[in-house]
DNA sequence: TCACTATATCAGC
DNA sequence: GCTGATATAGTGA
């Protein structure tokens, strides 16, 4: 399968996440001018660029952490929220703890 | 054209 | 606070 223009862009605003940030799916979508936040989340699903591209930073626009991996849940879909711990990013019950650590793309 | 999707929002309970 | 129905854009068959 290739990548189309959109997944490009969608690759390259989400390699520009920092670190111990995160990010939301709508954020990600309006960055770059997509209404549409499903389309963003099918393009990181179909992700050839991991882990370069750090799609775990990607979380839902209510602070839930999502998905990973085509995994709602499960040790894969664990593993996400693992990572973002390693980063400071913290969850509870599957919630993003301080909204802060969201960061926006457009800025 | 149809049926998906790692979502968002709203109505109802 | 939870479940579901609907909107909306991109992609593959």
């Amino acid at each position: 399968m290739q990548i189309s223009d959109f997944q490009e862009r969608v690759y390259r605003a989400v390699r520009r996440i920092p670190k111990g940030r995160v990010t939301t799916y709508k954020l990600l979508a309006a960055a770059i001018d997509c209404q549409s936040p499903r389309a963003v989340g099918q393009a990181l699903r179909h992700n050839p660029f991991a882990p370069e591209v750090p799609c775990h930073r990607v979380i839902r626009a209510d602070l839930t952490v999502g998905g990973f991996m085509g995994e709602r849940q499960g040790p894969v879909w664990r593993r996400k929220i693992d990572l973002l711990r390693r980063e400071g990013v913290f969850f509870r019950r599957g919630v993003l703890t301080d909204a802060a650590r969201v960061y926006n793309p457009i800025l």
